[in-house]
DNA sequence: GCAAATTAATGATTTATTCAAG
DNA sequence: CTTGAATAAATCATTAATTTGC
């Protein structure tokens, strides 16, 4: 009986950090964002669900929101006043890619690639960019998740061989009985 | 017999992407980087030794590079005429907190906080950079390593516990004995 | 045929381990 | 030996397949 994380807080965002300008751009997805391990850009992740004390900076609310949350009511918080005020929005969707990009991705991991570092996932997310809306992190993530997915199919196949031949060549072979 | 990684090629670092101007500065760190699993800014792979100091912000330099690597070695990499060069570079630093900075985290964590979002995370590294150079990471690791640690030791405590029982009361207590 | 109900994939997070600096 | 940094493994959650009842 493990208790998990009964919720964790989430905190998925970007930062809006100093962002130049501000003003312009239609939404469309940040810039992009570096991540944990590798180097990430940073997505804009959750609204805190309240807010912390104060906040220091950035007045604003640009950026920061858009609630990724878990269980998936989506929340868009805005700084008003001084207070940061959330507002239910559309569903969160999570990255779809297309036939191409994973044409792309997976003959770059056939090619050998497992870990690229940020400079390669920021090439890589510019050229599959063309292609379908893309950050970052997508990158970042589907190398994690294929690369510990072939780990596991290679354990499962060679679990398989290995019980295969345990029950093929052990009958066959002699089976050395107490006697 | 597990083959760990046998070094893993690294990535950790910042990555240049588009600089605007990628002309003059030599070094800096970028401004800092959310992470991973949860936001992160991302941050500057590594520093050179030098010139992590104060950042303007970022003008220039590529970046990029900085091998963080495994094994110590240190590379500076730069883009010249299309061919990206290495360049050895001087150790790395770990980031190595003050007793404030400290001081300010366990209150923290005593005063619940566990998995801090990026915003959260800009904000103390904020506060705790008054006190000595830190970046974001530093304190998304400082929270994940303690958070383990405190549960490793939790865990250790009980499993003592445990035993304790076992062998001081195990005893005392009737054995209940098959009889 | 088709939409609700299941199940299979897989994107995104969190936790556990490991590596290594000091 | 402590602990910052990084990676791998385990989980969680959402979307696409598919199955099923009509």
């Amino acid at each position: 009986m493990r208790v998990h994380h009964l919720h964790a807080p989430s905190y998925l965002e970007k930062a809006a950090s100093a962002s130049p300008s501000p003003a312009t751009a239609p939404s469309t997805s940040p810039p992009s964002a570096l991540f944990p391990f590798g180097a990430f850009q940073c997505l804009r992740p959750l609204a805190p669900k309240i807010s912390l004390p104060d906040q220091p900076k950035k007045l604003v609310a640009p950026p920061d929101v858009l609630g990724r949350v878990r269980n998936a009511t989506k929340l868009l918080s805005c700084t008003v006043r001084n207070h940061t005020v959330q507002v239910p929005v559309g569903g969160t969707t999570r990255w779809n890619p297309s036939a191409e990009q994973i044409k792309v991705l997976e003959a770059l991991y056939r090619g050998g690639m497992r870990t690229p570092n940020s400079a390669q996932i920021e090439r890589i997310t510019e050229e599959l960019g063309r292609h379908g809306r893309i950050e970052g992190k997508n990158v970042f993530y589907w190398f994690q998740n294929h690369k510990a997915r072939e780990r596991q199919k290679q354990k499962r196949a060679a679990l398989l061989t290995l019980s295969t031949l345990d029950s093929s060549s052990l009958p066959a072979t002699a089976t050395k009985v107490p006697n």
